[in-house]
DNA sequence: AATATAACTTACCATTTGGTAAATCTGTCT
DNA sequence: AGACAGATTTACCAAATGGTAAGTTATATT
């Protein structure tokens, strides 16, 4: 243990610390929000399970709203991480939508956290999270519905309804984080394996298509 | 006022008005529960909103529990009550799955905060629900998946995977109440009204035939 | 009218809630 | 070493929480 070589400058190693920390009580702040929606969770449980006091949580975030706030937005980067597909894929339809179904179909797989925090989100209501979903989910949104359109114009796919497509495989794709606990009843197993996303992504894929 | 001449026996009448705040009550707590969660509802939010007092609300339902498991019951009556089309068309697929599909819609746009408590009950892991679940939804969801595979063996239609088209039909109609705040964002709309129900079926049936 | 019972309210209570203020500790720099 | 800022804990607090116990009012039965 070379303390005596530090390689990196002390402040740095600090403040590296510091944001370990609070990456730490964001990640279980996250699940937990995710598990028992944002009045379900107590200052004190989220510190509990970190493993600090409940006013080391209010030093690293001035309340437990601004909290929830930073896991949103946290929440946000990664959704919309997952869903450049389309956009990115505008000259091939099938490949697109193949790869923005694959896409979701992951988020719900990697971050199914993520993927509750949001739906609880948004079945309250969006009442902190409108405003960012204006900004920044909604166009990237209508982008997308604006290449399905292109496609109809062109004549290389039908002419579908792009919004409600959307909203038809947003739904289905996330369904797999947020209503896992359902499906795993539906298949009679204790948890969704990779050959049940395997399955949704053929399902989905073949409908749309 | 022929407070005189009671059409009905007083004992009756006393239970009907009983009954009648009881119901208020269960929808009341439904609302509330629908949109801010198990944990984001107290007791005294209830009874204000009812008109009644917390301890009145604790003299019909002995604990916040028992009341929240007596409105998730309810729930459960009226989704299942919209389930059964499948089974009764079970020799006109099409026709079975275009009832199916507008029933389930028409679930969502008449009772959203039936459908808002089913779900954060089911993304929370369903710890109060998983039982029910497992005795009133799964029969009723495997006979549905049976019946498709009698589609499949008699080739009336494709053979799919029925079990996550159930599963993408239900996540599908089911988030135009969960998550009809983000889609009223998407359509650049305040509330979603008969026209996008039905552009959604449209889409729905279009994709699964 | 008297009584019993159902419906509702008032008064509490222990615990938990989010949050503030101050004290303490820890590592860093001079 | 001592000063100093950053990090963490201890001690509180007022309000809200779910719940109990006892009281009060309305309604029905005799």
């Amino acid at each position: 243990m070379p303390k005596s070589l530090p390689s990196t400058p002390a402040k740095a190693r600090r403040s590296d610390t510091r944001e370990r920390l609070e990456q730490e009580i964001l990640e279980t702040a996250k699940r937990l929000f995710a598990n028992r929606g944002y009045g379900g969770v107590s200052l004190d449980h989220i510190a509990r399970e970190v493993g600090t006091a409940k006013q080391n949580l209010l030093y690293y975030f001035s309340s437990k709203e601004m909290l929830y706030r930073r896991v949103l937005h946290g929440v946000l980067d990664v959704w919309l991480s997952y869903m450049a597909a389309i956009a990115g894929n505008a000259d091939d339809p099938e490949m697109a939508l193949r790869k923005y179904i694959a896409g979701k179909l992951r988020f719900s797989r990697e971050h199914p956290y993520d993927s509750r925090v949001y739906a609880n989100e948004v079945i309250a209501g969006a009442p902190l999270f409108a405003q960012e979903i204006k900004d920044r989910v909604l166009p990237a949104l209508q982008a997308d519905i604006a290449v399905f359109n292109g496609w109809a114009d062109l004549g290389i796919c039908r002419r579908i309804d792009a919004a409600h497509l959307m909203v038809v495989l947003w739904a289905s794709t996330q369904a797999y984080a947020d209503f896992a606990s359902q499906i795993c009843l539906v298949l009679g197993k204790s948890e969704l394996e990779q050959k049940d996303f395997d399955a949704a992504e053929a399902l989905l894929v073949d409908m749309v298509l």
